[in-house]
DNA sequence: TTTCGGTGTAAAAACGCTTTTACAAACTAT
DNA sequence: ATAGTTTGTAAAAGCGTTTTTACACCGAAA
């Protein structure tokens, strides 16, 4: 039923080199030849098996991209830097969004050789030796928020963003500075703690246990937190969250206890989502370069392979992009 | 470099067709020829070419999807359950979202014969006879939020869920109603615009053309749509926007306008977005079976791959999903 | 002892392309 | 007129699998 390259050259009445070669704009073919074949083509409505084509030329001009299955905008953001970048470039997305909790075989089918000449794999739940063994496939991989060594990846500064928000909180006049964790073994939220407790340090200030409480990035977690926080004898002044699912959630549960952001407290996060400037108070927050985190990795993974390509090597290492604070009025600055 | 079914079974001391075998479970092979096959699999780190696996069983075992590149929560949704649905028959997703205003290059890849045993192209723009040159190509097609004859697909009731929201505007007492149109091309707004319309009639109202003010969907356009609105001399007492993300622009801007909502003019949506129930006053609207919508047309794309294996045909159809009615606080009913 | 169904395996033919090699035919230079 | 160079095309060799076909080998039945 499917038209092949052979009912062309038959059509056409040359043999399948010179199809193939017209196809690909290669080598000269006569004019009349070209114009006979092109005729050929257009009649039978023939499309290249791309299969095939990609088989021969060990080259797909598609990119795998594993994501987490969960509905946040700065993922999607992330996605589109990667989706410019590639298409850049003239490559397709393969995507394989994971579930949380990881299911395997999910997203095991775009690590089966082959079909991807490249991969970036953003905030992925994945075992370092199974992305070593996709790059010894031949298969370059960048990851995203997420370090390994000897693999390249991209960050952003979560440390620095943390920081400069609590210089931020300071410089307003909040003292008591309370954080709500995302989930604790990631980097990202060890690092914004880390940022939260330096700045606290070089101003003199510590951060009690009794200040820390857990959420777990997801929506609705930063509730109960919250409530917790509430209820301290010596309540916080301001709350850091780890993330804006969270801060979103912080300032309903104030809400609902009766307290007003951010005249009795102030709710800030991190993320810089887009839901962050229409809730009420709009949300201070630390914005990401989430496109940029995407585009520069894609990109890079692109590059590896033409490098290598070309018989060179890039040297793996980690980046960090620059985070933005962005002042709205959960913090109680009065910025528009 | 990378090891082939070639390496394997010389590394075992067997034929090729006998690695196949083990590796495919097809036919008897003698349990210590299997052992001597896995072992040298195991070694040597093996991982078949699903290119060329591809090529000779002819199915892929991926599932294209075409969707707009818009970062709205409703087609998220959608993909979640095409996900779910090819997940659930062992597929993976190869996706390509086409930007706005569509560029024809982006997604054409996914077009290219043999890459997908099936497709879903949502809200797409493109062209009918497109379409059909894919499904002649042997790849079944299913169509969401799109109608094309001969083409199955699925949509939501826009008709019933416009005409169920007027009902409830009318039934809490707003008479004159006015509407922020989506882009006006599309079937969706030309139905709830029906909806809206004929509930009119069957009150006896009508819809005056000062009360229609164009949208385009997008975020922002329904902001100066509002604006007109509020300027009008018989202001409306309640407006029903094509989208949730005009309704959230449309309260923006009664908020600006100095007036208020529900208390001066109620303001309602349609899809239920996740933003609609955290945006103050939470958003009444009509929700979309999003996820539905998403799960039934994989599962329908891929049992049309199934039943055409067996020679069968199933017939085209167009299905239309129920709305949902999702009452909060914008229009002025004092639901939680 | 010969014939006959199983078994287990190898060889070869797809799958639909690209690319290299080879070779005519048609030119140009001597 | 001959040798040397383009130019245009065909034939064939991959790419890495699956699947069909063929065929040894073995024990059991005749």
């Amino acid at each position: 039923m499917p038209v092949t390259i052979f009912d062309v050259a038959e059509r056409a009445g040359v043999s399948i080199s010179t199809v193939s070669r017209v196809l690909n704009n290669r080598d000269r073919v006569h004019a009349a030849t070209r114009e006979r074949v092109l005729e050929a083509v257009r009649e039978l409505g023939y499309q290249r098996n791309a299969l095939a084509q990609s088989l021969a030329t060990q080259q797909t001009n598609m990119m795998g991209l594993v994501i987490p299955m969960v509905n946040d905008p700065f993922f999607f953001e992330i996605v589109r830097g990667v989706e410019d970048a590639a298409t850049a470039k003239d490559y397709s997305l393969l995507i394989a969004s994971q579930p949380y909790p990881a299911q395997e075989h999910r997203y095991l089918n775009l690590f089966r050789r082959g079909y991807v000449d490249a991969m970036v794999l953003i905030a992925a739940d994945i075992q370092e030796h199974e992305v070593k063994q996709v790059i010894e496939q031949g298969v370059p991989v960048v990851l995203v928020q997420q370090y390994h060594d000897s693999i390249p990846s991209f960050g952003v500064d979560n440390y620095g963003g943390a920081h400069m928000m609590v210089r931020h909180l300071l410089d307003l006049g909040y003292r008591r500075i309370a954080y709500i964790t995302g989930t604790d073994y990631t980097i990202d939220n060890a690092e914004r703690l880390r940022g939260l407790r330096d700045c606290l340090a070089e101003h003199g200030l510590d951060l009690p246990d009794t200040y820390i409480a857990r959420g777990d990035y997801r929506h609705g977690s930063g509730y109960d937190a919250m409530k917790l926080l509430l209820q301290l004898p010596d309540r916080p002044e301001a709350v850091f969250a780890a993330n804006d699912q969270m801060a979103l959630d912080a300032i309903r549960a104030t809400k609902d206890y009766g307290l007003h952001v951010p005249g009795d407290i102030a709710v800030v996060g991190f993320d810089d989502i887009s839901l962050a400037h229409y809730v009420d108070p709009p949300l201070t927050t630390v914005a990401q370069p989430a496109y940029e985190l995407g585009y520069q990795s894609a990109s890079l993974a692109l590059e590896i392979v033409n490098t290598r390509r070309n018989g060179c090597r890039i040297e793996p290492k980690h980046v960090n992009l620059p985070t933005r604070l962005v002042v709205r009025r959960s913090c109680g600055a009065n910025a528009k």
